[in-house]
DNA sequence: GATGAATGAGAGTTCATTCAT
DNA sequence: GATGAATGAACTCTCATTCAT
């Protein structure tokens, strides 16, 4: 097996170290935010991570494990702002529970589109089991944990494992407010009814036996 | 502005031209579902397709533009089928169409995942101007159609403009259908419900006023 | 011996030959005033022409061929006006000649700057025998023939051969006037007297035994 | 405006660096010498430094940049010639300085003729504004010192601003040398004293008002 | 551990020239 | 003679990765 590793190469237990780390992530994510995938290259990021490129090879393998890292770390500010919404809307309704996740959700990929498309785009050509690593995963749990809180005002379960479920609605809420995010500046008013209606939709979906 | 061209260079009139245009459209295709991203390059592609690389330039000015006339023919093969099978269902009753259409669309997808997913990531990085074009809002004339076909089955019409509807649905439906067949062989049964349910739900959407 | 043929293939002695011919030195000329060496390749000629690739190839074996022929009619050009000039100044004082003699390089160089400059580049790259062909010869012999026109006007022929003087003569006109033409829209006022004092000076040098 | 950067990329610090970055120069400079303008491409000129292409790339953004450090190289060299020539003859009669100054131009462009054309040539197809730059201004500077230090032989200044008049006189030294140079091996006799002529002359010219 | 100079395979693209039709 | 599709060597430039210092 040549399956390249895509984890980082050492855990950093040093304080240098971690810093060292994080500047190269935050170098990492400030090149793809200006300039998209153009200037994503090794050399670029250890340039203005203020590092070289040999230090960036001490901690990341390779190009795509510092991909994957980037990613990570993304999905993980993700995840804690979801549970903690998600945790947040335990006792609401349903559908104000799910307008206000789509509400979160929109805010933060429009918070930084270009970043967020450069990201998922590297996502995809990442190879496919490396895909929904740990954070990932996380997302899924909080997704799981919402339908949980509202497990009584949902008709029945739908088809699918719990877990298709919460997965389908992660994607039906990337691609909708990703496709929106692409073509203008802010969020049009319309995007947000349009992700709760799919959302709502999706779970509550009433004539489909 | 020097926005580079995507069109085709020249409209091949000779018979050989013609077979050697086709050629290289179908070598990109073969390239891109056998090897994806990896193999597409110029190069490969025009050896692949039994031609020199002037050939392959003598009629598309760059590769992003071969690959435009990739997605465009895809978009147009589909194109075809959707609006085959809209005018098929045009008296079946809403859920059957829907139904029906996503099984469509998980049977084009599972035909070549590699080759759609591929198809689907160059797209993204093309210039947003470009996204859109003719055969693709021929996709989301078809979809019109089907709503206008069953327009007295949907309660009120959901917010957003008719194509902003029309869009999130392909949207979903591609998400959904591709995130299944980026993993496995086959598409999961539950593929289908799934689909149906999320396609149904938002059109239908109860509570969401 | 390996030296390409640079001269055209055939003679065209046919009327519509000759007019192909024509067709592909005017399309040449116009490229290159308007594209300079950007544009100037036989595919793009071809074109301009009206012409097909193969059909330049049969009246000149090569690239190079076409640049010494477009060289040699742009001489030719010079060559009937120079000689017609100096004809009409033969009877004049030798300082008013050469003003006026000035007048006209100055006037044809300033006529189209971008293709008298690329011809000039084109032609240093050719293999040096080729140059002083026939009509820069001719360009010399009308140099010959205003110093013979005003051989007592001349306190001692000045060194070297009359020959090397009339191209030295030439030459200077040429660079003093194509670095006022490189630089702006017209000629400056100063170009002029700068050119006569140049070429008198040369040719009346004082104290220079 | 994307006008390419024609500056060196980065000023190099270790030794390691400096002897690469001389390496390449005086590979070019050979390429030049030898070959002319047809070896004048980056990997054979890498080859030829016995470097990578990636190196070459390291210190020059683009193969114009390359040229230009070239041009500046060989200019800063003639311009340090000429500088400590005109120093030389400041007390000398003009006549005698101009004459040695002819003298040094003759010998610095007969030393490699084929390496000084290639430059001249490769020189005028670089942007304007490039041109004159920093060297280049050195030789009109060095002029200008020798107008100004035999001021008092000079009847009245002649037309055009003194820059102009240095510039002309070193185009005018430029292109009789250059053309000879061209032609045989070694300067012919009659060079010098018609270079001589053609600079005193420009200077002294007598009955031009 | 850190540095950054060096590497070189490989990608996109051009264009003079040929030759079957 | 004319056409123009086809050729492919050649060229410029990039960037992931290594390794001597």
């Amino acid at each position: 097996m040549d399956k390249p590793h895509l984890e980082a190469r050492k855990a950093p237990k040093q304080a240098r170290s971690q810093a060292t780390v994080q500047a190269i992530l935050t170098a990492g994510a400030r090149v793809l935010a200006q300039e998209s995938l153009a200037g994503f290259n090794t050399n670029r990021i250890a340039e203005v991570a203020g590092v070289s490129v040999g230090s960036l090879y001490q901690y990341f393998p390779n190009k795509a494990a510092l991909a994957v890292a980037l990613i990570d770390q993304e999905r993980e500010r993700l995840a804690v702002a979801l549970e903690a919404a998600v945790a947040s809307v335990s006792d609401a309704p349903l559908l104000e529970g799910l307008s206000r996740l789509a509400r979160l959700a929109i805010e933060q990929q429009f918070q930084d589109p270009v970043y967020a498309a450069a990201l998922d785009h590297e996502e995809r050509r990442l190879p496919l089991g490396t895909r929904l690593a740990s954070s990932e995963s996380r997302l899924v749990g909080a997704i799981l944990q919402f339908l949980e809180d509202h497990r009584d005002e949902l008709p029945t379960f739908p088809d699918g494992s719990p877990k298709e479920v919460a997965r389908d609605l992660l994607l039906i809420t990337r691609v909708l407010v990703e496709a929106d995010a692409h073509g203008g500046q802010g969020a049009p008013p319309s995007l947000h009814p349009r992700l709760v209606r799919a959302l709502a939709g999706y779970l509550l979906a009433p004539g489909v036996a």
